[in-house]
DNA sequence: ATAGGGTTAG
């Protein structure tokens, strides 16, 4: 091409590796790149930039580096797009430090790089911190009007728990666009303010501002953890009049939204208008079946798409299916689907898919199976792991393992009181009143903070711990009348307030 | 010419 009157010229170049790495097409992002060695144009600050961002985005962080490490000058662009790549690449502590030695230089961070790092502090941990720090930064620069960086704050408060700044932040902001509002409706619904994400929508549509589909997939979230059909359906409408069905992300949510709500059927309807079907379509599906308790139907299905050959199940998919055998109680049937997860398709059962064998085994009373299981699997057991354990041996009356499931929680979490108050349960429920008191003292030995929602009763100089919300408040007299089952050791459900309460004598 | 947020199954 040397010589050639069509000879790319640099511009172009640079806009096509741009293109290369939004579309992720590598093949042609390195000819480029080889081409730019060819011509000389490896010091072209436009394009090394551009290549870095590339390599960054097709998730060749080392190659990234490499290119950004051999640039004789770095600018804003340069350093925005490696530490993008870093938070891209989940190496939020990285972008992190790549951030703060950049501070180090004659380059000053600009919106961009501050949307970028504070983005990286989202799901790392112990990054809360940084986000303030961030925060006061973005003041101290009057970035605060820039809604990229506003929304980032919000998602990184917001995925810390600390909805309250993440709240103030958004009233603080004057011109709001669509951006923050999903910003916003995204964390209220991640932190289980489901209906505070709907109010913000109407909200938002009141302000004329346009959902998006990724506004469309939380309000579905939101819809199908409030499990609200009637608002599920008017986003379905919603969604039909922008044409989001294709979608591949709002088909999933609608699915969920209709099994959570109750409609398994509907959920069906949403899948048979799909023209793409996927795994993640299919997963969605089975787990919808799952939870419904149609376990068979959930494995039907299952069954059929693999005759068809219209999925090749992956991690999740059996996820899905051993959660159907899972709530169906089809103990055989989870453990041969586990074991042809290996034989058949060679996949190699991650954690959660022992955690629902063990679940499986556990649920079905051989407790020591599912001990065993813990011990032979190649991952070491999780929190989840031992607390469905820990409520298994509550209703096998376990003692024994009951103790150890619980003391392995309390090890991770020396805080978190329910496992103390499920061991006290399983104690109570075998008449063992001394290791109740023991329980308790430890409680208050170790100052545990009873979760929020609980209370000490005290009747017949004897304490109960009591789960009570609002409304159960209001019904003491049930929560007294409750009582007298427990005395007994039996402890009957005749309300969830009795279900959730133990008795420490 | 090059860089910025967020979404799917448990």
């Amino acid at each position: 091409m040397n010589g050639s009157s069509e000879k790319p010229i640099k511009y172009v170049l640079c806009t096509v590796l741009s293109s290369c790495a939004k579309t992720l097409n590598w093949h042609l992002g390195i000819q480029i790149h080889a081409y730019m060695i060819r011509s000389g144009y490896e010091d072209n600050l436009f394009l090394s930039s551009a290549l870095v961002d590339f390599y960054a985005k097709c998730f060749a962080i080392l190659d990234a580096r490499k290119v950004f490490s051999g640039m004789k000058i770095h600018d804003q662009v340069s350093w925005t797009s490696l530490i993008t790549g870093f938070s891209i690449n989940r190496q939020g502590r990285d972008a992190f430090l790549l951030f703060k030695e950049m501070l180090g230089t004659q380059v000053t961070p600009n919106c961009f790089t501050f949307a970028s790092v504070i983005s990286a502090c989202v799901g790392q941990n112990g990054a809360l911190e940084h986000c303030s720090t961030l925060h006061a930064h973005v003041i101290k620069r009057g970035y605060d009007t820039n809604n990229f960086v506003v929304s980032s704050l919000i998602d990184c408060y917001a995925n810390w728990g600390q909805i309250d700044d993440a709240v103030l932040l958004f009233y603080e902001t004057s011109e709001k666009d669509t951006v923050v509002y999903n910003s916003m409706i995204s964390g209220y619904s991640q932190n289980l303010y489901s209906e505070d994400a709907l109010k913000l929508f109407v909200e938002m549509r009141k302000k004329n501002l346009s959902p998006t589909d990724h506004t469309l997939c939380t309000i579905l979230n939101a819809c199908s953890s409030l499990a609200v059909l009637l608002q599920g359906r008017q986003m379905h409408s919603l969604v039909i009049k922008m044409g989001s069905e294709r979608n591949v992300f709002v088909a999933s949510a609608l699915i969920d939204m209709y099994s959570k709500g109750g409609n398994i059927d509907e959920a069906q309807c949403v899948l048979d208008q799909t023209s793409k079907k996927n795994n993640v379509l299919w997963t969605s599906m089975i787990m919808g079946y799952a939870h419904c308790g149609r376990g068979s139907e959930a494995l039907e299905l299952f069954d059929c798409l693999l005759t068809k050959q219209e999925v090749i199940p992956d991690h999740i998919c059996f996820t899905a299916v051993l959660t159907a055998c899972n709530h169906a109680g089809f103990l055989d049937k989870g453990v041969e689907y586990f074991n042809k997860m290996t034989t058949y398709y060679g996949l190699s059962p991650d954690i959660d898919q022992y955690a629902c064998l063990i679940d499986l085994y556990a649920r079905n009373g051989n407790l020591s199976k599912a001990r065993n299981l813990m011990e032979e699997m190649p991952y070491v057991p999780n929190y989840v792991i031992w607390s469905s354990f820990l409520s298994s041996c509550k209703i096998y009356g376990d003692v024994k393992l009951g103790r150890e499931a619980a003391d392995q929680l309390i090890k991770m979490e020396p805080c978190n009181a329910a496992p103390y108050l499920t061991l006290a349960h399983i104690y109570a429920k075998d008449g063992l009143w001394n290791e109740v008191a023991e329980v308790r003292r430890l409680i208050q030995r170790k100052r545990i903070r009873k979760p929020a929602g609980w209370s000490w009763v005290e009747v017949d100089k004897k304490f109960h711990i009591f789960a009570v919300d609002d409304v159960t408040h209001q019904r003491s007299n049930e929560i007294y009348a409750g009582l007298e089952k427990i005395y007994s050791g039996i402890i009957e459900a005749s309300s969830y307030v009795v279900e959730d309460s133990i008795i420490l004598a």
